[in-house]
DNA sequence: CTCAAGCAAAGTGTCAACACTTTTGATGAA
DNA sequence: TTCATCAAAAGTGTTGACACTTTGCTTGAG
């Protein structure tokens, strides 16, 4: 399958590193699973070297976690990390929400109002993939607003860490509006710069996530 | 010199890249600098396999950035980098402080009393190194309390990408007095479970930090 | 039939050699 | 003297082979 990796720009480890990241997030590799760097080697078209450092790279970004002599093992990411994933993002939404509305200008308006109608249509047509894809659009957007990169890029971070987490708790349709309320709430704080409520707001809405996490690991015992 | 790395626990890779830490973080190699694959292969006694995926550990975590053919150099914090980092440091920490007021109980307390009591003999010695490093078991005390983990190494990470700024701003004596200060009273606060106060005071203490950064950026126009 | 011993297969860990790129410095013409 | 050219040196990128560890299966004693 899969004929060798990107071009020829750099060195192998980095394309094979951005594949690998590719099959984790989507879950073509799952949490808990093992990589094998000779399956892997076949696969990209090269000889173990590159596979093994771009691993490495996969270790130090926290995605897979090394047993010495054993391989290395797609991270599991526990409900209790999860929990705090979801504590931490919120204050950091909550900062970004509260940033951005000193940065924000018409054009950006604009273009959070446009992505709030597309997803007030994924709404309408039950379309869940879609809502999600506009969702990290709609949240990234806010990030960008807060001209903070180091934040931007630790909320990045604490996104990613959810994909290692078990899917299957994703569109609950009823909530995609109720979501999407809270979406315009906050946009709307933001556009009139009352960065107190945008903060505030913002940071709730994280933690409605939170909650349904919570009701729907209850409603499960 | 240094004679082989650690015993044989596990691989190299994860030796080396902890005596590659270490020499990075204590300024043993400077941000900026290349690293020698061959060298260090030398230097640690192994071939350049296991040096290679060491180096590709820390570009994981954003110690060192790779330049295609050229190597690997030590990151360099800028000051806007820095000042981010500041900013989010102090959201973390208010963060911290306002949970660590649910969990506090008389062990912690005794045990944050006493670090105060130390940087404060610190302080009158006017031993910068050995109040900074009290500095940081204060801080890391007040992480712990919040008992969030991730909370915990989000800051630990943001703590050590300040190395990897231009060192020379620490120890201004002066300082060190107002700043054991407001650790007591972040310290009282926390004790008396006032969580809001706690919080505001935990955010002003690191931004009072990033005050005198700016403080020294500007004397040096 | 059960279970322990041991052996083969699979997989990770390390190394030395080779290929290719960049840098350095020497050489010679203007 | 200055600058372009080019060859040697230094350094990174990749590979295949070999060493060692773990795993799982087979075999034979009880």
């Amino acid at each position: 399958m899969r004929a060798a990796i990107a071009k020829n720009e750099q060195g192998l480890s980095p394309g094979i590193a951005q594949e690998l990241k590719k099959l984790i997030y989507s879950g073509a590799i799952q949490p808990g699973e093992r990589l094998n760097e000779a399956a892997l080697a076949l696969q990209m078209g090269t000889s173990r070297g590159p596979i093994r450092e771009a691993i490495r790279m996969l270790t130090g970004l926290g995605l897979v976690t090394a047993v010495p002599n054993r391989g290395v093992y797609v991270r599991e990411v526990s409900v209790r990390e999860m929990l705090e994933n979801y504590d931490l993002r919120a204050l950091i939404f909550g900062f970004a929400a509260e940033r951005a509305c000193e940065h924000i200008d018409d054009t950006h308006t604009k273009k959070l109002e446009k992505l709030l109608q597309q997803m007030d249509l994924a709404c309408e047509a039950d379309n869940g993939t879609k809502y999600y894809e506009l969702n990290l659009q709609f949240h990234d957007q806010v990030l960008s607003l807060s001209e903070n990169q180091r934040t931007h890029q630790t909320y990045d971070d604490l996104v990613k860490e959810m994909h290692l987490f078990r899917r299957s708790f994703f569109n609950s349709p009823g909530n995609m509006r109720r979501s999407n309320e809270e979406h315009r709430a906050i946009f709307e704080a933001i556009a009139k710069h009352d960065a107190r409520r945008a903060k505030n707001l913002a940071e709730k809405h994280v933690l409605s996530g939170r909650g349904r996490l919570l009701a729907k690991l209850e409603k499960s015992l």
